[in-house]
DNA sequence: AATCAAAACTAAACCGATTTAGTATAAAAA
DNA sequence: TTTTTATACTAAATCGGTTTAGTTTTGATT
């Protein structure tokens, strides 16, 4: 099974590779090929399995029918999610993707960024590191096709894509509220995504259309490179008095799981004392009993706007 | 900032786009160019940024620097984990990967096969349905670099990188045993992929080294589509009279999620009624109390030998 | 001064498609 | 019969590189 070209189509059936050519893109009729022409082509075609070479395709038409994504790590589950649905409305349309993961370092997003646009990429996907603010400033200077997902500049005037950060926590704080729960604890990173803040302000806006004064005693801010430590102070700190919380809202997946262990360690009993509500899905907490209250399908949402 | 290309810069340094090519892919020296001239065209490559389309290199070169991925699913956290790995070794060597999800349909992956093909990619890495010989077989009629990962035709001579699923369960049983367990049961899926039956044999070949003969009553095989069901009456069947089992290897780690919850259910103590050790890994095990046994880390280590 | 080899460079073919700007033929209109 | 207009096709340029097969220039050798 030998590769066939273009050109052997042509040669084998006497007409030129532009009948060809047009023929196999379906622009047969609107260039007056005669159907018997057209006919026996497509047969050729089929019957020796002809597909085109993509790369010359690729570069004849300027476009290469890929996407580029980039994210901080294709193993972390939330961004294979977010991988899964961009690949699955890609392959509607034709489009192939490559992913590159920036480890989260700026530098590296960088050369990603570069090396997908020398790649020749019909457009960018990008879950920046939000340290990049140049690379999206070059982005748009030069109307390079892209989108933000996940994470976001908000400054800048660019198409994105993100879950509603804001929104979510609101229906987590109103879930507790509504449960009678009023002396809600907040934990959450330093302040340096987006997203966290906008799930901070999500729990604060909420608590005060309940006429609940937010206090900053309930709200504890770990450091990204320290939270697994400070979570245990953090903790203690909001289940004992004078806090005494009765529920606490995470705001990311693994701060849940960190808080979940700490909380068991402390024999304190969950949701009974202290209902906690997470802000990230994550599969295995239907392993956890009793089942933690969590925002399902983020990912799902997420990307069915693209 | 437009758009350099090869002949801008022949042109502006009066020199041929040949000169330039040959300098700028380091072949300079041995084509006799002068260093002066490298000189020249080196600095205003690097002044005026100036990277060369892949497409075009791709299509006079003949290579993509382009691989293949085709996994069952990128969302599933075995696959991330390995697509993971994969990128990251790719990277190293200027490769960039592309992946596409066969949703575990032959059909698809026969059609991904073909569009990956077509794209040029310089290689494929084919997590398979294993229902796919002829692919395969095509593959290697035509001499096409691929390999077989995590899922393999046992019968066909390809390469291929795999969990050690006979020596992991081999693993897993000693465990058990050396605990001093000596009734141990054994949840699996219907032996259609060769990774689930390596495991099988790896439990009874294990037994039987330790004078242990292996007892069909105590393999239970639960269908593809219908474990999440029949997992109940195979847990039961095992932990009642008359089989009484001290233990249970699972094969898979959604089995042990549902045969987790189960033993739950049924109230038996885990592990000190009935050890259970997972074949495979899974991130969030750490949050169910007390510790799942886990053979861990396997999709690094079956990457590392690519 | 003629010869030869090495050094420094380049024109043009090529990769495999797409696409523009035609041409040749047949049928219809003048 | 000549002109016009469709119809059915095609040659050649193009995309942006790489590479083969030279050619020209310089310097050393006889």
């Amino acid at each position: 099974m030998k590769k066939i070209y273009l050109k052997d189509i042509a040669k084998n059936l006497n007409v030129s590779k532009t009948a060809v050519s047009l023929v196999l893109n379906n622009k047969g009729n609107e260039n007056k090929i005669s159907q018997d022409t057209q006919q026996k082509i497509l047969e050729y075609a089929k019957k020796h399995n002809y597909a085109a070479n993509s790369l010359a395709r690729g570069l004849s038409r300027g476009k290469s029918e890929t996407i580029g994504l980039i994210i901080p790590e294709i193993s972390d589950d939330h961004y294979a999610k977010i991988a899964g649905h961009i690949e699955r409305k890609a392959k509607g349309y034709g489009y192939v993707v490559v992913y590159a993961s920036s480890n989260r370092d700026p530098k590296n997003e960088t050369k990603l960024i570069q090396s997908m646009i020398n790649r020749q990429v019909d457009g960018l996907i990008l879950a920046s590191t939000q340290q990049n603010s140049e690379d999206i400033d070059m982005l748009l200077e030069n109307n390079y096709p892209f989108v933000l997902v996940d994470r976001v500049y908000p400054e800048k005037e660019t198409n994105y894509v993100v879950v509603d950060n804001f929104g979510g926590v609101q229906k987590a704080t109103e879930h507790l509220l509504n449960l009678g729960r009023r002396k809600i604890g907040f934990i959450t990173l330093e302040p340096g995504l987006e997203a966290i803040r906008q799930r901070l302000l999500g729990y604060q806006e909420t608590l005060k259309q309940f006429n609940i004064k937010p206090k900053n005693s309930l709200v504890k801010e770990l450091s990204n490179l320290d939270y697994k430590f400070q979570i245990k102070d953090a903790l203690e700190d909001l289940v004992r008095f004078p806090n005494c919380v009765d529920s606490i809202i995470f705001s990311t997946h693994y701060l849940t799981s960190l808080g979940l262990r700490e909380l068991r360690r402390l024999n304190i009993k969950v949701p009974n004392e202290v209902a906690i509500v997470s802000f990230d899905e994550r599969g295995a907490f239907d392993l956890v009993d009793p089942p933690i209250t969590q925002l399902s399908n983020q990912a799902q949402k997420l990307v069915n706007f693209l």
